[in-house]
DNA sequence: AACAGGTTCAACCGCGAAACA
DNA sequence: TTGTTTCGCGGTTGAACCTGT
């Protein structure tokens, strides 16, 4: 029987009051991020090491970019979801400032509305076969009332096309989040990083080629067949 | 103004894997 | 080699906020 994280009695939870921030911010500014376990009692707070860590990360860190998501950073991960899937910290890492919590929910309350509502399944990017919802009726869809219980009963279809990462061991995706995905894709791995999506009907069908920038630097070269007449597979343009 | 229903997002939970003893 | 601890991740929840009636 595994222990909770939190077997302390009285351990605050919930919403964090600025002098838990103040806090917080104070001892890693002198301290760094060390042992997230040892760390609240440190920094004498009454939190779990790991509500700490997600404090700092998801909100405290100062180089945390608050605000809307640009068009092109919601570009960016609508093609990273499709190669990567739920992967929302590696989709994170490629989004200067954004945290996979952030991205998560805004996925789950934005880009996946949006693409319902444009006929595509979000879970595996391709176009539904029912007529999609139309966009001026976005409120049948809730995130509360899809996003969690269709990823619970929906495991096989919201994996990626392509599972980029299916030969890698977890060494291998760690050591990508941290210090470089580009350099495996470029190096030693032997990584299938093909995508094709298929689009049901395959008249006027366009082989598109394109290389996914990432970080300036063109690490992955993806087919794409499109049609021309689906405005939502643009994005792969 | 009051209420209901929908949406957003910060925070928690549980699990798997790495690290360590 | 095995058991335990710690970390990091994705899924989920619920309070606060927003919008329509």
């Amino acid at each position: 029987m595994r222990k909770p994280c939190c077997d302390k009695e009285g351990t605050n939870k919930g919403a964090w009051s600025k002098q838990e921030d103040q806090k917080l911010i104070d001892y890693i500014r002198i301290h760094g991020e060390g042992c997230w376990r040892s760390l609240p009692k440190a920094a004498g707070l009454d939190r779990c090491g790991k509500s700490c860590r997600l404090r700092w990360i998801n909100y405290l860190r100062p180089d945390i970019k608050r605000g809307n998501f640009g068009q092109d950073e919601e570009d960016l991960i609508i093609k990273l979801h499709a190669l990567l899937g739920n992967r929302w910290s590696l989709i994170a890492g490629r989004l200067p400032g954004r945290t996979d919590n952030e991205v998560k929910n805004y996925w789950n309350s934005h880009i996946r509305r949006k693409l319902i509502s444009m006929g595509i399944d979000p879970n595996n990017h391709r176009l539904n076969q029912i007529p999609p919802i139309p966009f001026s009726q976005p409120k049948c869809v809730s995130p509360a009332a899809t996003s969690s219980h269709e990823s619970m009963n929906n495991n096989e279809s919201s994996k990626p096309l392509i599972k980029p990462f299916a030969n890698t061991t977890t060494a291998d995706r760690v050591s990508e989040t941290t210090s470089g995905f580009e350099d495996e894709i470029s190096g030693s791995l032997d990584l299938n990083l093909d995508l094709t999506i298929a689009v049901p009907s395959a008249s006027s069908l366009t082989l598109v080629q394109e290389k996914l920038q990432i970080n300036s630097k063109s690490i992955v070269t993806k087919e794409v067949t499109i049609s021309e007449q689906v405005p939502t597979l643009a994005l792969f343009r």
